[in-house]
DNA sequence: AGACTGGGGTTACCGCAAGTAACATGCACG
DNA sequence: CGTGCATGTTACTTGCGGTAACCCCAGTCT
């Protein structure tokens, strides 16, 4: 039958697709971003042309593996948004989470963030196409979360969109300057971000002699 | 002389290099940041290796054009950050002034932010080079000037940062995604963002029939 | 005047990576 | 058996960043 022997080499091309991904994965973690086609291919144990009849071209690639990690770090991050706490705790713990991921595995952080970073050779080849839907992903989740949890009164979903977004780019930004720096332990990390979701920053005084900020 | 002659032949260097960055602003412009460097160097009326001359690598040439950009945004953003007003009408002023700065030259903003989208061929040019050190000065100075100015207890410092760097990241991932969508005109934005930062997320009201977010 | 030097310029090339065309091979089915 | 068809290969083209070698002309020293 035709359906039967289709959804067959379907499986088997699945299968070969997601082993080609995981030996992308391998050299891209090892050798950066820049990582080429070439050398995906002999990891994979074959060459260039099969993963561009797999990938169509090196975007293509680069998109289905920043899918994987992305899936799985916004399924991590959508546990911690979930859990039954108080609303401080699930913040700290979203923020803990994320921060935790990009701490245990930074070369998939800088992957997804700075997919550039390292001497890629790119022709025809977009690669905001990749962290952008990350933290676009990231800000839409949050921002239905935060509609959905919070009474905020007229205009919400333009507002709760507004803090998503805006949110997630706090704590990206800060997670990248802290993985650069390491000035501090991850919790005093999210305790300040914390704060400073908290309203620390407009309830704190103007230090003596000067106008305040 | 040899001071003269030396001063005369840098003011010369000079003014040409400056030239090349009008031509490269102009080409980057157009054809977004993945413009060649012969590209430019036909814009410019010359031929490349005179750009390898004056800027080294493609990396000098957009870190040089970046720097210009990137002065100029970090100059209007002081001003803002230092007008004699309130903190919340300082606050929305520098908001304001990003935004209104990216919603002028969106183009200006995507080399500077997204370098690498257009299609650069790098080898050997590492692009986060450019997109970083903007949201790293501009969250550094957003920390000096919270540190110098708020009294914010004991680890004032670490925290100035903390907040430094992720209220830049709150502001660049919340403009990147308006600018993107255009969901809302820029006085709502602004309005939205700072009564994030001002605590209305912590103080609103859980919805009927759920945990509070 | 005529050789000498040095900054601004060009052509022609290298290396390398993305992407493609054309050819080979193994395996199901009529 | 032969005919598709997916899977794989070699060998190529194109286009980029980057460089080596050469050129030219203004001014200078003798």
């Amino acid at each position: 039958m035709d359906t039967t022997q289709r959804t067959e080499q379907q499986r088997s091309a699945d299968r070969r697709r997601r082993e080609l991904l995981e030996a992308a994965d391998r050299v891209v973690l090892r050798d950066g971003p820049g990582a080429s086609m070439n050398a995906i291919a002999a990891e994979a144990g074959i060459t260039k042309p099969i993963l561009y009849r797999h990938f169509g071209d090196k975007g293509g690639l680069y998109a289905a593996l920043a899918k994987r990690h992305t899936d799985a770090l916004l399924d991590s991050l959508r546990a911690a948004l979930d859990a039954p706490a108080e609303r401080r705790e699930r913040v700290e713990a979203t923020l803990d989470t994320y921060l935790a991921a990009i701490e245990a595995r930074p070369q998939v952080y800088r992957f997804l963030m700075h997919p550039a970073e390292g001497a890629p050779s790119e022709q025809g080849f977009d690669v905001g196409k990749h962290s952008a839907p990350l933290l676009r992903r990231m800000g839409e989740e949050l921002a239905q979360v935060i509609e959905d949890r919070l009474d905020l009164g007229p205009g919400s979903h333009r507002l709760a969109r507004v803090w998503g977004h805006g949110i997630v780019g706090m704590m990206h930004a800060a997670g990248d300057w802290w993985l650069g720096e390491r000035p501090c332990d991850r919790a005093e990390l999210v305790r300040s971000l914390a704060d400073l979701l908290w309203g620390r920053l407009a309830a704190a005084g103007d230090k003596v002699g000067g106008p305040g900020f």
